[in-house]
RNA sequence: GCUGAUGUAGCUCAGUUGGCAGAGCAGCUCACUCGUAAUGAGCAGGUCGUCGGUUCAAAUCCGACCAUCAGCUCCA
C-alpha cells in the first residue's frame, strides 16, 4: 500500500503500482469520470501516470481552468490529427488551449475555408470516436530531433532545438498521430464531449512578424452539447453588443469611408460624449486640477526634442508650413512641458497638476483599426503632474483612487499591469529602476494585483496599465500611469527648491478615461446601448395617445426641459404600441404615454425601459425621481 | 503591414449557367384618432466599393486599388 495526501490533507493509500486515475475512482465514482488531469504537489501530471507515495495530490475537473486547459489542449490534437490526415503535406507548428477554446497553427499550401472546417470536425469526431489512447513517451534531445525530422516536421524539429539540450523531451501518441508536447493529455481522444471549430486565420510563426504567417484554426470544446450551445449564444448576444453596430443603431457614432479610423460622433454619441467630459470636469477641479489645452500642430524641432522624432516617427503624421517641417501631435506631453516652461516655478506650487482634453493623430496600420476602440485620432483625458520626488508616491496613489472611482462608477471591474523598459528606450537603467520601484511601492500600499510586462513601457518611462473588456472579451487599455525622468531633463524643466537652488522636478503622465473615443466605445458594450439615465441620450420621451394630446404633451415637454431633462416628443400619427416599440428599440429610459385619463387626472403614465409600465405619477413627482436617478449617476 | 473573407437602396439582405436591379425595415404621401413592443394603402429611393480589362452584352468573369470584418503583429 501506498499513502497519498489528498487536498485536504487527509491520507488515501492505494495499491502499488495504481495510477492517479485509480486513485480518483478511488475516492469517488463521480470523480472518476470526471477528473481530467491530477495536480501533484502542485504540477499537473496525466491520470495514466503512476502514482506517486506522499505527494499531495487534487484532481482538477472541467470546472478547473486548469481541466479546462488541458482538455483543450487534447481538442487541439484531434484538430492536428484531423488535418494531419486530410492534408498529410501541412506542417504542424504549436497549438495550444486558449480563454474559452483551443487553436493549432499549420503551415500549408492550402488555404483552409470554411468548408474545410465541416470536413476536418467530421474526421475529428472519427478520431474521438476511435478513443485512441494518449500515450506519453520520453525521448532524448536527439532522439526527438530524429523522430521528427523524419516526420518532416521542421517546426517541431525547431522547438525542440531551443529546448535545453540535456534535458528529456516528451512527446505524446494517439493512433497514428505524435506530437511534440510537454502534456499533460486526457487519457484518450473519446473523452473529449462536443467541439467545433470557429474560425481559420493568418498568425506568424512564434509570434513575429520577421517569420512566415502560418494559417491558425480556432475551435472549442466543451464536455456536453448544451454548454457548447450557451457559449455559442453567448458569443451571438455579445455580437449583438457590438459598439459598431449599437453605434449605428441608436445613431451615436460612427466612422466613415472617407475618413478610415477617423470616427464622426452624431448628436446623440456627442451628448454622451459631453456628459462624461463634464463628469471628468467636475471630478478633476475637486481633485486639484487645472487644465489647459496645447495645440495640435507643433513645430519639428519640438518633436527631436521630445524624443518624438527618434522614437515615435511612424506612427506620426507631418505636414509643411511656409518651408518647415511640422508634426500633428501623437503625444499631449510636448505641449504640456512647453506650458510649464513659460514662467519660473516654485516648489510651494507642487504638486502642480495640469489637465487637458488633448486630441492626438498617430498613424495605425490599415489593419489595426475597429470601430471607436483603435482609431488614428483620439482625444485623451490626460494630465501631467509636476511635483517632488518625495511626492511621487502619494500622487501615484491619488491618481489609482480616482481611477477606480471613476471605473466603480460605470461598473467595470478592470485589470493592472506594470510595464518596464522596452529596448528603445531613452534614459538610464539607474533612472527606470528608481521610476519602476515608486509605481511598484504604489501598487503594493495600494495592495492591487497586477501582472509584470518586462519591456512594454513608454520609450521615456515604466507604466501602470488599466484594462478593461469588450463584448467579446478582447481586452482594452482604457487608464494609464507613467512615471517620466526623461522629458523634464529635456525641456530642462526646473523649479525654485526651498533653498533658492534650481532643481529638476519629477513628472507623471495619466489618463483615466485613455482615449474618450475608446472608453465610450466600451462602456457602449458594457451596457449594451442602454445607458443609464445620466447618460442617455434622450432620458424621457412623451407619447401621444392620439392626436388630440399634443397640446398636453408639449406643455408637459417643456416642462421637463426647463428642468434640464432631454427629452423627445412622439406626437405621430401613430399607435401607441409603435410608439413604444421604437422607444424602447432606442432604449429611452423613461416613456411617457399622454392619453385622455392623463389630461383628465393632469398626471403622466411612466413606462420604464424593459422593465414596463410603472403606472400614473404627477409631473412634480416624476421629474423628481427621473432628477433623483440623474444625480445618483445608476 | 500580413493571412483569409466580404463590399448590391439609409439599414438587413436576395439576385440561378453573363441577358431590363429585387424584398423587408426605415423615409415620404394618404386614410385610420388608436392605451403599453410593429394599422393599412400608395410613392420614392441604386455609378451594384473604385478604376481598368474580357465580351454583342458584366452586379455576375479577370486584374489592380480602396474600405470593412476575423485573426496575427503593433498600441489609448
Amino acid at each position: 500500500m501506498i499513502p497519498i495526501i489528498l487536498k485536504d490533507g487527509s491520507v488515501y493509500e492505494t495499491t502499488e503500482g495504481a495510477s492517479w486515475r485509480d486513485v480518483a475512482s478511488g475516492l469517488s465514482r463521480r470523480l472518476g469520470k470526471e477528473a481530467l488531469v491530477a495536480k501533484v504537489d502542485g504540477k499537473l501530471e496525466d491520470l495514466d501516470k503512476k502514482a506517486s507515495p506522499e505527494e499531495k495530490v487534487e484532481f482538477c475537473t472541467f470546472a478547473d481552468e486548469e481541466g479546462q486547459a488541458v482538455y483543450r489542449h487534447t481538442s487541439s490534437h484531434l484538430l492536428a490529427q484531423a488535418v494531419k490526415r486530410l492534408y498529410p503535406e501541412a506542417k504542424l507548428a504549436i497549438g495550444p488551449a486558449i480563454a474559452d477554446g483551443f487553436y493549432y497553427d499549420f503551415d500549408t499550401e492550402h488555404s483552409f475555408t470554411t468548408e474545410d472546417l465541416a470536413l476536418i470536425e467530421e474526421e475529428m469526431k472519427k478520431i474521438k470516436k476511435a478513443d485512441y489512447p494518449v500515450v506519453r513517451q520520453e525521448l532524448t534531445h536527439e532522439e526527438a530531433i530524429a523522430l521528427f525530422e523524419e516526420k518532416g516536421e521542421p517546426y517541431k524539429v525547431e522547438l525542440i532545438k531551443d529546448l535545453p539540450a540535456d534535458e528529456q523531451v516528451s512527446i505524446y501518441k494517439q493512433g497514428e498521430f505524435t506530437d511534440l508536447c510537454l502534456g499533460p493529455h486526457l487519457p484518450s481522444t473519446g473523452k473529449i464531449g462536443v467541439f467545433k471549430l470557429l474560425s481559420v486565420a493568418g498568425a506568424y510563426w512564434k509570434g513575429s512578424e520577421k517569420n512566415k504567417m502560418l494559417q491558425r484554426i480556432y475551435g472549442t470544446s466543451f464536455p456536453k452539447k448544451k454548454d457548447i450551445d450557451a457559449y455559442l449564444q453567448r458569443m451571438e448576444e455579445a455580437k449583438r453588443r457590438d459598439h459598431r453596430k449599437l453605434g449605428q443603431e441608436l445613431e451615436l457614432f460612427g466612422v466613415s469611408d472617407e475618413g478610415p479610423g477617423f470616427p464622426f460622433f452624431y448628436p446623440k454619441g456627442m451628448t454622451i460624449r459631453l456628459e462624461l467630459e463634464g463628469f471628468w470636469r467636475s471630478e478633476h477641479q475637486k481633485a486639484g486640477y487645472q487644465e489647459i489645452k496645447s495645440p495640435v500642430i507643433l513645430s519639428r524641432s519640438l518633436w527631436e526634442r521630445s524624443g518624438h522624432w527618434d522614437h515615435y516617427k511612424e506612427n506620426m503624421y507631418f505636414l509643411k508650413i511656409d518651408d518647415d517641417d511640422y508634426a500633428i501631435k501623437p503625444m499631449n506631453c510636448p505641449g504640456a512641458m512647453i506650458y510649464y516652461n513659460n514662467r519660473v516655478h516654485s516648489y510651494r506650487e507642487f504638486p502642480m497638476r495640469i489637465a487637458e482634453l488633448g486630441l492626438v493623430h498617430r498613424h495605425e496600420r490599415s489593419g489595426v483599426l475597429h470601430g471607436l476602440m483603435r482609431v488614428r485620432c483620439f482625444t485623451q483625458d490626460d494630465a501631467h503632474i509636476f511635483m517632488l520626488p518625495e511626492q511621487i508616491t502619494d500622487e501615484i496613489i491619488g491618481v489609482i483612487d480616482m481611477i477606480d472611482h471613476f471605473y466603480r462608477t460605470f461598473g467595470f471591474t478592470y485589470r493592472v499591469e506594470l510595464s518596464t523598459k522596452p529596448e528603445k528606450a531613452m534614459g538610464s537603467d539607474e533612472i527606470w529602476d528608481t521610476a519602476i520601484n515608486a509605481l511598484e511601492k504604489a501598487l503594493e500600499v495600494k495592495e492591487i494585483p497586477y501582472k509584470l510586462n518586462e519591456g512594454d513601457g513608454a520609450f521615456y518611462g515604466p507604466k501602470i496599465d488599466f484594462h478593461l473588456q469588450d463584448s467579446l472579451g478582447r481586452s482594452w487599455q482604457c487608464g494609464t500611469i507613467q512615471l517620466d525622468f526623461v522629458n523634464p531633463e529635456s525641456f530642462d524643466l526646473t523649479y525654485i527648491s526651498d533653498d533658492g537652488s534650481k532643481k529638476r522636478p519629477v513628472m507623471i503622465h495619466r489618463v483615466i478615461f485613455g482615449s474618450i473615443e475608446r472608453f465610450l466605445g466600451i462602456l457602449t458594450e458594457h451596457y449594451g446601448g442602454a445607458f443609464p439615465i445620466w447618460l442617455a441620450p434622450v432620458q424621457v420621451k412623451v407619447l401621444t395617445v392620439a392626436s388630440r394630446h399634443t397640446e398636453y404633451a408639449a406643455d408637459l415637454a417643456h416642462k421637463l426641459e426647463k428642468e434640464g431633462i432631454r427629452i423627445e416628443v412622439d406626437d405621430r400619427n401613430e399607435r401607441v404600441g409603435y410608439k413604444i416599440r421604437e422607444g424602447e428599440v432606442q432604449k429611452v429610459p423613461f416613456l411617457l404615454v399622454l392619453g385622455d385619463q392623463e389630461v383628465e387626472s393632469q398626471t403622466v403614465s411612466v413606462r420604464k425601459r424593459s422593465v414596463g409600465d410603472q403606472g400614473a405619477f404627477t409631473l412634480q413627482e416624476f421629474i423628481d425621481n427621473v432628477k433623483e436617478e440623474i444625480s445618483q449617476k445608476t
